[in-house]
DNA sequence: GAGCACTGC
């Protein structure tokens, strides 16, 4: 039986499998391995299996009893994603369900849940649960490993488990408070800079800022200021890093300045946990942070700016002290420190919860009102889920798993109604185009708009719009990517082209990669998206294929495929109103059509969209022009007809 | 004529 330790983050099971291989003296993908999506690097000797936390989910799904394996290791629990929050209730049912079955033929029990466990503590779990776990449905082990304060949550929730606590390593950070509230804190953020730069021994500022926005205009103010300083005194190098920002500019932050040249890092939150920078001595941390925030009532997600957490803000300071002393320049005051929340909120109470109910239900869990959260979602969130997965047809009447088509839905790793569209393409006849659709869907942006070039990117994107909308934009984009790829490749794959494993080849998959590269920079194409686009549109279409239905095109019949939008995506439909603005069908809420999407200044009379952001107006995003009386015609469960059959004045 | 933190299957 193996052991499966959870990470949140890919690069993170990728890196610990790497380095406790290295450390065992064993090749990765032997004893140590590791699974994430597209990617499994496991073999039959695999025992110590590092993964995301989302991937043993999905094993879950297979083989709910998790019979494969003895030990369960959650790592970084304190992170709370909502992967990990639905494994603690699923696993906790696990363990009483396998529990029970041991206990019918062996009497004594330890306890098995575990908080914070160091890896010496780890190995002996390992090896004395060794013997009795060769047996079929023995008792599962769960070790939780968290970096929290509050540890008595997780014990509590975990039946009274044991706590074991191991020291961090992790040089002191020295940290400073202002002494009254500052009213500008990218005003402040800019000073401390300069105050760091011109009075403190050298290393490099780590500046956190709230979005991309934010970053770019910090980055002009401090280069304007830095060319302003005396030649006497040492250079500033300003870096921005976002996870929107093309990969090559990214690697950036990681180049060491020049000698005599200090770098201030501009980062959004990648910087928090998801990527660490060497160099770093100096944090500036103005306290504020841009998170999800979700309305259960209107269903409508936002981005909000809100303070951050304790805990938080604590990891944030330790990114001064990973290589040595550093200090840490917290723009605001110690008594408003004291009065920020503890922890984060969990995801799970944030987001919408559709696709976590879809899940539950496949595990066959049909109460999931009364499902064990550590974290319990609001009661009007799971209600509003439901009804949203009843409305697609992927519930019965009495609150289950409807079959075929909701077992089929909770099989797919796309968002529930994409899962519904993909299975209504196959019916309609223009699945690819679907897939299409759905992987463009599930990735950021392809287009890549850098202010500067604003013009030259909307050229770029002309040379594929469709009048019709945003979804046959994208497709138009993913075919040119894939004839480029494959003209480049002759016969390579498009997805293939970077990730080749016999050599004998590799100098031609450079050139096809170097091709690829430079047809998306001239097409202000974000490679790094597309590429993600391909995998998954490989991924789709193995399950689709897998169910035994069909993928077939409706080459260029835009009319049925615009009919199958409407059939996929009702639920988020929008008209036209008198005074020009929309109204969303199903909120009733008014909405504007985003600046970015194809069909912006068109008057379209009625649309499907994809996505409503909520900034200073509610913006519709990812828009298809549709026929009003298709609405009642392919959800007639959902639209009454007489509703919609009154043209719209225009 | 505006702007989307970060993950993950």
């Amino acid at each position: 039986m193996m052991v499966a330790i959870t990470q949140p983050r890919r690069v993170a099971a990728i890196t610990v499998a790497t380095r406790v291989a290295e450390e065992m003296g064993v090749e990765v993908g032997q004893e140590v391995g590791y699974s994430i999506r597209f990617e499994d690097c496991t073999s039959p000797s695999t025992q110590l299996k590092y993964m995301t936390d989302g991937m043993l989910l999905r094993e879950a799904l297979l083989d709910p009893l998790l019979s494969r394996y003895s030990l369960v290791v959650i790592d970084e629990a304190h992170e709370r994603t909502i992967h990990t929050d639905v494994l603690f209730g699923l696993l906790k049912g696990v363990q009483k369900r396998r529990q029970a079955a041991s206990t019918a033929t062996k009497s004594s029990k330890k306890k098995a849940a575990t908080t914070g466990v160091a890896l010496k503590d780890l190995q002996n779990l390992l090896t004395t649960s060794k013997t009795p776990l060769e047996k079929k449905n023995s008792a599962l082990k769960l070790v939780v490993m968290s970096a929290t304060l509050d540890t008595k949550g997780f014990c509590e929730y975990f039946n009274g488990a044991e706590a074991v606590y191991v020291q961090g390593r992790q040089f002191p950070v020295e940290i400073f408070y202002t002494f009254t509230p500052e009213a500008d804190y990218l005003d402040a953020a800019l000073l401390t800079t300069f105050q760091i730069h011109l009075e403190e021994i050298p290393g490099d500022i780590l500046l956190f800022l709230t979005g991309q926005e934010e970053i770019e205009s910090m980055e002009r103010l401090l280069k304007e200021r830095a060319s302003h300083l005396s030649p006497k005194v040492p250079k500033l190098l300003v870096v921005p890093i976002y996870a929107a920002l093309p990969s090559e500019q990214q690697m950036r932050v990681f180049q060491p300045a020049p000698d005599g040249t200090r770098k201030v890092i501009l980062a959004t939150n990648i910087a928090e946990t998801s990527l660490t920078i060497p160099g770093i001595r100096y944090v500036i941390d103005p306290g504020l942070v841009k998170a999800r925030a979700y309305n259960p009532r209107t269903g409508v997600e936002s981005l909000e700016v809100v303070p951050v957490s304790k805990a938080q803000a604590r990891q944030r300071s330790g990114r001064a002290g990973r290589e040595r002393p550093g200090k840490c320049f917290r723009l605001y005051t110690e008594d408003l420190y004291r009065k920020l929340e503890d922890s984060t909120v969990p995801e799970i109470k944030r987001c919408n919860l559709a696709n976590v109910v879809l899940q539950l239900k496949a595990f066959g869990i049909d109460d999931v009102l009364g499902f064990d959260f550590m974290d319990k979602p609001s009661r009007i969130a799971i209600v509003k889920s439901l009804e949203h997965l009843y409305s697609l047809g992927a519930l019965t009447d009495e609150g289950k798993l409807s079959d075929p088509i909701g077992t089929r839905m909770a099989r797919f790793p796309l968002e529930p109604m994409y899962a519904k569209a993909m299975l209504i393409s196959c019916e309609m006849g223009c699945s690819e185009e679907m897939l299409a659709t759905v992987s463009m869907m599930s990735v950021d942006s392809v287009f890549y708009a850098p202010r500067d070039k604003l013009q030259e990117a909307n050229n770029a994107r002309n040379r594929f719009i469709s009048a019709d909308g945003d979804h046959i934009t994208l497709i138009n984009v993913l075919r040119h990517y894939i004839q480029e790829a494959e003209e480049a490749g002759a016969g390579a794959g498009a997805g293939e082209a970077e990730d080749t494993s016999s050599n004998s080849n590799s100098n031609e998959n450079k050139k096809v990669f170097k091709r690829i590269r430079s047809w998306c920079t001239a097409n202000f194409i974000n490679a790094r998206s597309l590429k993600r686009a391909v995998d998954i549109q490989k991924q789709i279409r193995g399950y689709v294929e897998g169910m035994g239905l069909t993928i077939i095109s409706c080459g260029d019949d835009m009319l049925s495929f615009r009919r199958c939008l409407a059939a996929s995506f009702f639920l988020n439909a929008a008209r036209r109103q008198l005074d020009g603005t929309y109204r969303a069908l199903a909120s009733g809420q008014s909405v504007a059509i985003h600046p970015s999407s194809v069909l912006f200044g068109q008057k379209p009379d009625c649309v499907v969209f994809n996505e409503l952001v909520r900034t200073n107006r509610s913006y519709i995003r990812n828009i298809t022009r549709v026929d009003s009386l298709w609405l009642p015609e392919l959800a007639p469960h959902y639209y009454a007809a007489q509703a919609l059959n009154t043209p719209c004045q225009s």
